[in-house]
DNA sequence: AGCATAAATAATAA
DNA sequence: TTATTATTTATGCT
């Protein structure tokens, strides 16, 4: 490919006989190392792109967006400009893992997240719904399609919904012994 | 909240006074331990769930899903279900990394993928097609297959780029408007 | 240099 | 398990 562009960190290093250092003294090999071990290190704290560059954004310096780190962690930016984010990567990095030490509260706060923010479900029973399906399952785990269809109609399900519930729940009794051992009193 | 069900390690573990051995002498708190290091070292060859699922269906022994991986890193399931899949995963992972320090190549062979799988090029739409697509959006966010295909060869685009459009398209207006049409409250 | 969004991956209802 | 949604990553564009 003719590309008159400046090239990226890791065209450079694919090169086989490329010096680690580029003509302005960079150790590239060092760079490609950090991002390599960077990438690692965020997802064994469990941070995401998006969340480092937002952190970094709260911190004192210049923005960083998702596209940023992401850029980086692929060395898909120019030597100059690997060479200046990787110590502030760096020294992020550092003080993330050392928050995480103290706890995973210390962590959330200092990432400047909610901790709590959960994944989404793609439906869900209300608590009210399942503590009813519950009883109703109790007093009888194989429902006629009429019970089903009233059961639904008093929940505000759909039919099919509540239908499968039922096949579910007395799929996993099925491959349980152990069930009343674990029931909560 | 009340579940008969048998419940799962992730559950168990959470408990603060559960004994970390279980009644079946399972010590869940090993099995903690070790899906979180799993997880970090499955990260660390640059494996997906898929391709883990995949290659333990490829050895002898039973088939695995990408959502069996998942569930397991998860700990969403049953201390036994977790006591069974855990010294498989074990030497699977093993054998994986001692590939992979024999190069990248070998590890690739050992998955069983296509080693040179590249990311597919984003499509850029015309203006004129995502009008379009937008358009048979309006009248239906919810094609069937047959209707994608129709669309694409309509629109003369790959059938599986349109089927991602409208995936997308649907999570952007998910996250836009808090209207949600399709889920029940 | 970063927004918008396509593609890929993880999680989960069916 | 499968089929699909939810979430994350990557990239075309300007």
């Amino acid at each position: 490919i003719t590309c008159s562009e400046t090239p990226t960190v890791s065209q450079l290093v694919s090169k086989p006989h490329n010096p680690s250092l580029d003509e302005d003294g960079i150790n590239l090999e060092e760079i490609r190392e950090f991002a390599k071990n960077f990438k690692i290190r965020r997802l064994s704290l469990g941070l995401t792109q998006t969340q480092v560059g937002q952190a970094l954004t709260a911190t004192e310096g210049p923005a960083y967006s998702q596209s940023a780190i992401c850029r980086f962690e692929k060395l898909d930016i120019t030597p100059k400009s690997a060479q200046k984010l990787k110590p502030v990567l760096e020294k992020w990095l550092n003080e993330a893992e050392l928050r995480n030490q103290e706890g995973q509260q210390n962590l959330m706060e200092f990432v400047g997240g909610e901790p709590s923010k959960k994944r989404k479900r793609r439906t869900s029973f209300t608590p009210q719904a399942i503590v009813a399906l519950n009883a109703y399952f109790e007093k009888n785990p194989l429902p006629t399609g009429q019970e089903i269809t009233e059961i639904a109609k008093e929940l505000n399900y759909d039919r099919e919904v509540v239908r499968v519930w039922f096949c579910n729940r007395r799929q996993t009794l099925k491959n349980t012994s152990k069930l009343n051992v674990f029931q909560i009193p």
